[in-house]
DNA sequence: TCCTAATCGAGACGGTACGTCTGGTCTTGAG
DNA sequence: CTCAAGACCAGACGTACCGTCTCGATTAGGA
């Protein structure tokens, strides 16, 4: 057990960054965020962010989770597939809302930045791909779902196109998308279905 | 009918700059580029470069095309599947390439650019998206895909969960994986499958 | 004797870049001007200027003699002094008025190149200095001035005061100015005075 | 009140840019140096040097002053016009050596950027006027010189020439020069002196 | 009349410094 | 030991002019 001397971390100042932090990603945007304009509005010395995190990436980061790490429901309607469409279309109304514009800049700053891809897979992709699972899993018990699917796949299947549109083609993504993309997913391409 | 007077735009300079831009690139990464660096290089002055390019982003991709845009062969194997598997194949070789690095650092740049978007999606996807079209619409001619098949949606199916596991997941992206996801995008998930 | 084959040099285009460097000159003062600003304002492209002049400074200085070669009457009252003090008040209200400005601009320049330095000698300052010598020596012809007077440093005397107080202290340089200096000029600053 | 919080002003990093400063602008001139070169030399960041000056006249001027604010002796020799002589020839032995040319470049400056031309009047010129003013007023007194003499424009009778000469004629400043000047400036020009 | 050679306009180009900006570190004194 | 304040270095930004250069189009005199 270390010795606790000296002045302790302020708390208050803490939650001043990240509000501060996560205000100003809403309002302007991940690449338009200074640690000068953060430390300012927090009305706190820039060394004393840099004191707890280790750049800016960091501190954007945290306070983007502090504010958005909310309870994430299990959707339970008896079907699999609804409750696949009920998740991807609450993944897709916050991802086209203006908070859920942060989650594609920190993709992006994740592609360069291999610290903020491993946080955001972590803190954010990875919860959600286990309840995506375990709706799958639960249709695979049911007998809603052949036992052999790969499950990780059809996860991919499933929320990879909502990102391709956000990410690269730009292309609308609303409830008809979401609606069609899990149809096709389920029935497959072939002629047959 | 365009002006033709006064000292010609040289050739040789508008390469070397592409040329030292693209060549920066691929060895140090989007980020990391500098105008000053890609006029050092080039053994331009950096007034050229402002002169010909509003700004960084338009020469590393005017670099970058100019070196990456190649034949696009469509492949014909006589079956719409392995058509795809064979251009799903290409395409993840490359992106997980050195160069095809390059690819998702500009779409992590166009999240913030729309100009950067716009220049990827015309001058990258829409020609390859093309083919893939092309191959659909033939599989449907011969009757080995139903007549009402959402072409768009399902170029989207194919090529999204490539890129997913690209930009977000970090998952490794193989042949195996190609074949296993062209294979679930066929058939799809449901049970009678 | 040189071959006179080719185009001839177009007299317009050379008063056409001397009235714009001119005109730039009075309106701007000398740091500001371009070579661009007076090829766009003469219509002229900046090659013709350099094929003509090796350097800025010989374009303005060009541009202001050609405009202020001007008739240098000598005064003649019958008296040195009076004669002395005509062409220095001459010279205090030109070199107050904005044209002179230009003068000072000009000394200015040429403290750090010898070149300009050496035209104002020769083309504005040198032909002035005749005058007063010339005025000095039927002063003393006419035997109103002692013999042996040090002509040159006499003239120094009279026009040094009038452009220190422009160059240096900033201070006022008027008619009155004028007369109290030729005044102590004339007398000396001794007691028997 | 001043505040006195946050990290104080480095003054070594000061006299380092000062110093710097100084001494290019002894070797190579005022016109040839620039900011980026006071930064090298000083191992300092431009963006300090801009914090605390406005531009490059600014530092030059203050290192120029920091280096040469040194003592100024007032001669007393019992003779007012010994004494001014004595001062004019230490202007001029000054004003012609390397760190005099300084002097005559900073003027040039003052032509057209006036902080310049009030700050080496007030921190060069006006204190030098002031010791010839009290030996003037000395020689007053002392009966030397008549009571209403114009002690200002005097002083710009014996100094202007000096100037003169640097600025626009060119012509040598020597000890033989100020003697003859002074004793002009005493006796007048008038013949009955 | 055609040829030859210099001049001209337009404007591209390499070079150099400007003054600004931000990221991240360091230095004080107060708490 | 922490914190606010803020000075500091490093280094890229995009701009501005310099003086040089390459074009094609003119414009004379000489062949």
């Amino acid at each position: 057990m270390e010795k606790k001397i000296g002045r302790p971390r302020s708390e208050k100042t803490k939650k001043a960054i990240l509000d501060a932090s996560y205000e100003l990603l809403i309002t302007n945007g991940f690449p338009s965020i200074t640690v000068e304009g953060i430390a300012e509005k927090a009305g706190v010395s820039k060394a004393t962010i840099y004191k707890w995190w280790p750049n800016k990436a960091a501190v954007v980061l945290d306070g983007f989770f502090a504010a958005t790490e909310l309870m994430l429901e299990v959707p339970d309607t008896g079907s699999a597939k609804e409750d696949l469409m009920i998740q991807a279309d609450n993944l897709a109304s916050f991802l086209t809302s203006p908070k859920g514009r942060v989650i594609t800049e920190l993709i992006a700053e994740g592609q360069t930045d291999e610290k903020v891809a491993k946080e955001y897979r972590n803190r954010y992709f990875n919860p959600r791909r286990l309840i995506s699972k375990h709706i799958l899993e639960r249709g695979i018990e049911r007998g809603e779902l052949r036992k052999d699917l790969n499950i990780e796949l059809s996860i991919d299947l499933i929320f990879a196109p909502i990102f391709y549109r956000l990410l690269i083609t730009g292309e609308k993504v609303d409830s008809t998308f979401v609606e069609q993309l899990i149809g096709y997913v389920f029935a497959g391409l072939d002629l047959k279905n």
